[in-house]
RNA sequence: GUGGGUGUAGCUCAAUUGGUUAGAGUGCUGGACUGUGGAUCCGGAGGUUGGCGGUUCGACCCCGCUCACCCACCCCA
């Protein structure tokens, strides 16, 4: 029986349509920056994969079978950076790339809160460069595209690997367990403050370090006071980390993107093991259970990883395709659109379908997105097809109309019909479908 | 992977304490209407009630197993 695996998905028509002019939009903005894309093969050596996200991570990569150790790409910033060492000498510095492809998780996947097994990540990376001028770009380049696809009302967070290192320290914990402890800190808004304890100390953390952290993170209000206090709390490596924050956040105003979007989240963790500055997410307060629309962060010793030639530093952001779609769906923000064509040739009769023919191809040449209908079936029926599909327009050469060189030209969610010529036809639907 | 819930037509759902041939809406399809769709009317197709086994004179309904999906945990975009 047909069937489909847990977590992928088939795209009919109507949301492949979305897909597409999403993705467009995406890939616009990113080459509006100055951006170049690449690609990389769906299959890399678990050699490269392993040992870059997390342990736990690691269990999630899909393994082939095929053959020993290989295995399908979990993300799309290893590949890269196994490609920055490969190519280092042809790409010069600072390289900025995108990169837009499907990545695989062996995670339970859950259709609503845009969890699946494959997923399309829109990745934009720079690499070389320390400043935070590229981190600030990467923050405007996704505030840039959410802002585009009209959600509005995205909050960007902001924190710092060096940060959480530092508090994580003195607070008294082994750097052997920091990954531990970030990742229970990182559920602090989903099992909240009392959860995370728990979970700290069933890890079985001393009780003085996890009541050290608590009350370095736990104050509520989440904002650039508490960013002011952190740097008073005389580690290093925190004061660094908000210095770091403060100078993106100045870059990034300058670009037109003030603090109303941004908000300093001393537990926001992520997942990953490769970051080591600042790190980022956007989502939606209006869907808390969506989880995050973009993420990424800084990275700055994944690449030397590879290389084995000291570090290359790199940041950049993955945006969330399907997330994003998700996201829409939630909110109803879809365009109804069923197909990209906008005007349907009827076939009055055999005898008169080159007629029809010769018109389709003119309305093609002038860039109007044209269908004919294969068959001289009943009108009723070509017209039900037109309107099933959402076809704005309807033309019809029938045998009086083909004497005189004219058509009917029927606008399907008026109900109105006129004849007119048909160069007329063709003048009157390059206006109105442009103008839209 | 662990725990909880749900499985009836393509979709949304009915079906008396276990009782004869499992229904409706919607969608699909053909026609009323051989130069006109979204309205109306008439017809048609579509089901091993997720699967296998058990209890029973008799199971969509009860029991066991299994599968799928949903929710939670884990993890993230």
């Amino acid at each position: 029986m047909a069937r489909l695996y847990r977590g992928m998905r088939d795209f009919l028509p109507r949301q492949m349509i979305s897909r597409e002019e999403i993705q467009e939009k995406i890939r616009k903005i990113f080459r509006r920056w100055g951006y170049v894309p690449i690609e990389t093969p769906a299959i890399e050596l678990l050699d490269t994969l392993h040992g870059k996200y997390g342990s736990d991570a690691d269990k999630l990569i899909y393994k082939l079978e095929h053959s020993d150790g290989l295995g399908l790409r979990y993300d799309l910033t290893v590949p890269l950076a196994r490609v920055i060492a490969l190519y280092d000498q042809q790409l010069p510095k600072p390289f900025r790339r995108y990169q837009i492809q499907p990545v695989w998780r062996a995670e339970r996947a859950q259709k609503q809160k845009g969890r699946f097994r494959e997923f399309v990540q829109c990745d934009v990376d720079i690499i070389g460069t320390e400043s935070p001028i590229a981190d600030a770009e990467i923050l405007a380049i996704s505030a840039e595209i959410l802002t585009d696809l009209g959600l509005r009302d995205f909050k960007i967070l902001i924190n710092h690997r060096q940060i959480l290192r530092g508090l994580v320290h003195i607070s008294g914990f082994a750097s052997d367990d920091e990954f531990s402890v970030l990742r229970s800190i990182d559920k602090w808004d989903k099992i909240g403050k009392d959860g995370v304890r728990e979970e700290l100390a069933k890890k079985g953390f001393e009780r003085k370090s996890i009541d050290k952290i608590f009350e370095l993170i736990s104050v509520d209000d989440t904002n650039w006071n508490l960013l002011s206090d952190m740097s008073k709390i005389g580690d290093e490596r925190v004061k660094a980390g908000v210095d770091n924050i403060r100078r993106i956040l100045e870059y990034l105003a300058s670009l037109g993107f003030g603090q109303d979007i941004v908000e300093f989240s001393p537990r926001m963790a992520r997942g990953l093991d490769y970051y080591t500055g600042a790190i980022f997410e956007t989502i939606l307060p209006e869907l808390p259970d969506m989880g995050s629309l973009t993420g990424g962060g800084r990275y700055d010793e994944l690449i030397g990883l590879f290389s084995g030639k000291g570090k290359i530093p790199a940041c950049g952001t993955t945006i969330g395709l399907d997330r994003i779609l998700s996201a829409m769906e939630e909110l109803k923000m879809f365009p109804d659109s069923h197909t990209y064509t906008k005007v349907l040739v009827a076939q009055f009769s055999a005898q008169l379908s080159s007629s029809a023919l010769i018109f389709s191809q003119k309305l093609r040449s002038v860039n109007i997105p044209t269908e004919m209908f294969p068959e001289p079936k009943k009108l009723a029926k070509q017209f039900a097809y037109a309107n099933k599909w959402n076809i704005p327009f309807v033309v019809l050469i029938g045998e009086d109309e083909a004497k005189q060189e004219l058509c009917v030209l029927k606008d399907m969610k008026t109900g109105r019909q006129r004849t007119v010529s048909q160069n007329q036809a063709i003048r009157i639907l390059a206006e109105t479908l442009n103008s839209k």
